[in-house]
Parts: C-alpha cells; structure tokens; sequence
RNA sequence: GGCGCAGUAGCCAAGUGGUAAGGCAUGGGUCUGCAACACCCUGAUUCACCGGUUCAAAUCCGGUCUGCGCCUCCA
C-alpha cells in the first residue's frame, strides 16, 4: 500500500509502526457554525482510508478533535448571548448528525480541547525547561528557531518566511523574540473563557491542542496525521515543532492532505458569499451523493462542486444502488438455491473486479479509479445475474459488491421498511387493472404512489418498487 | 516577491515511457401497454501550446499561455 507522504513529496509505502496497527489522528473542525463542505472533505476522505485500512485488517485507532474554544467561537457566543461552551456543544451535536449522514463512523476518540487543557499545560512547561519556549506578560511563544528542523513539512526555509512576514513585524509583536514565534498560551481577555496556568489565565493557541490530544491519544508516535492542505503551514508544521521538540522523537510518520473543495470554480468564502453548509445540501440531496461526490476525484486534487455535478452524481450512485436492488428482488424470487458450476465459475470472475479495486485503493487511495471497479462490477451483475440464477449466487454477488461499496461507505444495501398494508393493496390493484388492461387505472395507482414517494418498476419477474 | 499545484471528449475523471479506464449527459436500438430499470450501439488519430530526448511521450526535459493554492489560527 502506498501512501503519498507530505513530508517526502512522495509516494511512500506504507509501513506501520507496530505490525497490524494504524495509529492516525485527523484535525477536526472548529466548532462555531453547521460544517461546511469544505470540512466535509476531510471528513469523508480519510474515513475512507481509515475504512480501506481495516478492510484490509489494520486495527486502526483513530482520532479526530473538536476544537471547541476559539475566537470564532467566542465571537459567536457574544453574538448570540450565550456561553461559549454551549455554542460549541451545540455544533458538536449538529456536527456529528451530518457526519452520520455522510456515513462517516465516529472516531474511536472525539476530544475536546477544552477537557484536555490541563496536558497542553504540561506540555508547554516542558517546552520551557526544554529551552524552546518563552513566556513574555503573561503569553507563551515558541521560539521557533530553536528547532532545526522547522520548515520540513511545508518545505519553506525560515528566510524566505521571514521576508514575508516583515508587515507583521511593524504591526507591533515586537515582544516575540522573532517574528516567526508562534502562541502557545495566551492570556485571556475580559469575558473570555479561561484556564489557570502558572503564565496567566487564559488559553492555549491552537497548534498546541493538537500536539497534545495526538499524544494522549496515541502516544508520541504516531503513523499518519491527516487533514485539509490549508493546515500544512502553519498549524502542521508547528505540531510537528512541538511535539518533536517535547517529546525529542519524530512526531508522525505521515503527513496526508486532502485539497480544496471550490465551489463553481470559486474558492468558497464568506466575502463571495458562496458557502454551502452540509446541512443545506442534505435538504436537497441524500447525504450519500455528497459523499460519493467527493470520492469521484482524488482527494490530492482540487474539486470543483456545482449543481451539475451533483446531478451527475446522483444518476451514478443510483445505478450502483440499483443494481444491488436488483439482485436482492431477484433472490427474493430465485427458484433454485445452490450455485451451479457455471455460476460459481462466474463468480470467480468477479475476483478481478475486487484486485482492480483494491490495486486503486492500494495505490494511495485513488477512489476515482476504485468507484470505476465497482461500476465494472455493477455492469457484470447487471449482465450475469437473472431469473434464472440461483438464490446463493445472487447472494454472494451482492455480498462482494457490498464490501467494496462499504469501503467507500456507500451504502447500497439499506433495510427495507416494510409496505404499508394499504400501499402493498394498491399494488395489488394496480395489477389486477393491468392485466384488465384498464391502464388509465393503473397509471393513476402508480402516480399515487409516487406521490408518497414510491417508485415502481414492472420486470419481467413482478413489480419492484423502492422509496424515491 | 517566496514556495507549490493543475490544464485529458459536452461535463466529471483515471491513466506518469508502449500506443487513451470509468461515470454523467446526448443520439439510435432491444425490452416494455406506457414509464422506470437494465442491456447493446454512439464518443478524443488525441491528452493547453511550442520545442527537445527516445525505437516509442498524455506520461520525461526546457519554454510559453491559462487557472488555482499556501506564505494572514479558512478543511
């Protein structure tokens, strides 16, 4: 398995630390508002590898926070009236409805930030013995310089960072020892939520929240840290300066990426005005697209959302769902049981499909050429399975395409709710009208159900119907 | 200014040296009372442009054009 390393600018196989095991830690989002899209990304993307991983027998730990104390958040909060911690708890809560309906399974862990202060506390007093921290009024810095190695993830060199930030400099920092310093505490200001330390009450920066919630979660060590491109420089790069700094060994093993989402070929922004919250778009699509939108291009390559695409989207995932519709309603009425010799030489065939799946998923974690596996697998039942075939064949081959869909947490094979006694009457209708040939009758039934979102379909082997 | 990414059919998107996957859309057909689903057929002599390396390039090198990202705690 080969995964792209940030830190190498290259594909590097995928060793982990302690055989069989995945330690990986995923920056969550700041929880002020509904997630947007953009923070959908992240979310769906490394679920996935995470999924991926244990398809393939990784025990995989993984660990994605919530950072929950956070001038936006204080920002919201006076806005609003309320406490800090209730906007934030509020959004956690709304948070993970969205998640569950992107099927993204919840982390083994969900820290908070504000519940693990007291370790980031410790962590920046270390920093201070360890000599690469300073504490000026009250405020914590980090001195930067101090680590060597600074600049490795994001592959800037400290010169260079410097120039740019000569506005900085004459904007009045000047206590920072160098303008490349960055937070690790800092006092409050009147009205803010804050924790006491021996520097000041007040409250840690942001990168060193994560630093410490990766280590009590998963130790010194881990194997992949993940998240959105934006946070390779500065917040990665100052985990990485921390926790090397404290800990004196190397931080993460893999830094993974995912890039932006646009939206009609804009950068999504408040000032354009063209922010699109999860919530929004579960009102006008099952949450499902979303997610097999964001699989449909590699998660290292920019994508672009539009309505179009989400159109588009929704045409395929439904031909992946209605194919595993199809073989369920034809177990329902398959006559034989066993699988033949001819059938279980066909689904051998189907072994090829899962090695290109996995061959994609192997080759870090192309989803885009993994869907068009599966499409290939859904074209080959399409063409195989019929009336004819035996219940245990249907079985086994909705049975493979279901454990490729789950990787990709496409969820093909939903339970059936039971019908309405009084719907399952107006079926029955509707074909006696049929075989009257009273097609006015019949048309109507159908338009009626329809209307309670029932939608029909006359095969040769009965009348399939399934909720629209 | 510094660092970096991308440009493949109407749209989306794989493919990183061996002769262009897959999906959506379009058009035609089979099936069907009709519809829906499904199936078959329908698509790039060509991969932004120019030049180079090579027996061979969308894939490597150089240049040009275009779009974009980070360098401001925005995933």
């Amino acid at each position: 398995m080969k995964l792209y390393n940030t830190l190498s600018k290259r594909k590097e196989e995928f060793v982990p630390l302690e055989e069989g095991k995945v330690r990986m830690y995923v920056c969550g989002p700041t929880v002020y508002n509904f997630i947007h899209i953009g923070n959908a990304r992240p979310m769906i993307v490394f679920d996935t590898v995470r999924r991926y991983l244990e398809y393939k027998g990784f025990d995989v730990n993984y660990v994605s926070n919530f950072t929950d104390v956070d001038d936006k958040i204080i920002k919201k909060a006076i806005e609003e009236g309320v406490t800090a911690d209730e906007i934030s708890k509020r959004y956690i809560a709304e948070c993970k409805k969205d998640m569950e309906g992107m099927n993204v399974r919840p982390a083994t862990t969900h820290p908070l930030a504000t519940e693990e202060i007291g370790g980031m506390i410790e962590m920046i007093r270390t920093l201070i013995e360890k000599g690469c921290a300073y504490e000026k009024n009250g405020t914590v810095y980090f001195r930067t310089r101090k680590f060597k190695e600074y600049g490795k993830l994001s592959h800037k060199n400290l010169d260079d960072l410097r120039s740019g930030e000569r506005s900085l400099l004459v904007t009045g920092e000047d206590e920072k020892e160098d303008p490349l310093d960055f937070v690790l505490w800092k006092p409050k200001k009147e009205g803010e939520p804050s924790w006491q330390s021996p520097w000041s009450d007040g409250r840690p920066g942001w990168h060193i929240e994560c630093s410490e919630m990766s280590k009590k979660y998963l130790g010194e060590q881990i194997d992949i840290h993940a998240g959105g491109e934006d946070l390779v420089f500065p917040h990665h790069e100052n985990e990485i300066a921390q926790s090397e700094a404290a800990n004196g060994k190397e931080f993460a093993k893999y830094w993974m990426h995912n890039a932006f989402l646009n939206i009609d070929n804009r950068k999504m922004s408040k000032s354009l005005g063209n922010f699109r919250t999860v919530r929004e778009i579960s009102e006008q699509y099952d949450l499902q697209v979303l997610r097999f939108f964001m699989l449909s291009a590699h998660y290292r390559s920019p994508l672009n959302f539009s309505a179009d695409l989400m159109e588009a989207s929704k045409s395929g995932l439904t031909r992946i769902v209605n194919a595993a519709d199809n073989l369920k309603f034809l177990m329902g009425n398959a006559k034989t049981e066993g699988m033949t010799a001819e059938e279980a030489e066909a689904y051998e065939k189907t072994q090829e499909y899962v090695r290109a799946f996995e061959s994609a998923m192997e080759d870090d974690f192309n989803t885009a050429d993994a869907a068009a596996a599966v499409f290939e697998r859904v074209k080959y039942s399409n063409t195989t399975a019929d009336a004819g075939s035996s219940k245990e064949f249907l079985q086994k081959l909705l049975d493979r395409l279901v454990s490729l869909t789950d990787v990709l947490g496409l969820i093909v094979d939903r339970k059936e709710e039971m019908l309405d006694g009084e719907i399952e009457k107006l079926i029955e209708e509707r074909q006696a009208a049929r075989k009257a040939k009273d097609f006015a009758r019949a048309d109507a039934i159908r338009d009626e159900l329809l209307e309670k979102g029932i939608i029909l379909k006359d095969t040769r082997e009965g009348v399939q119907w399934k909720r629209a």
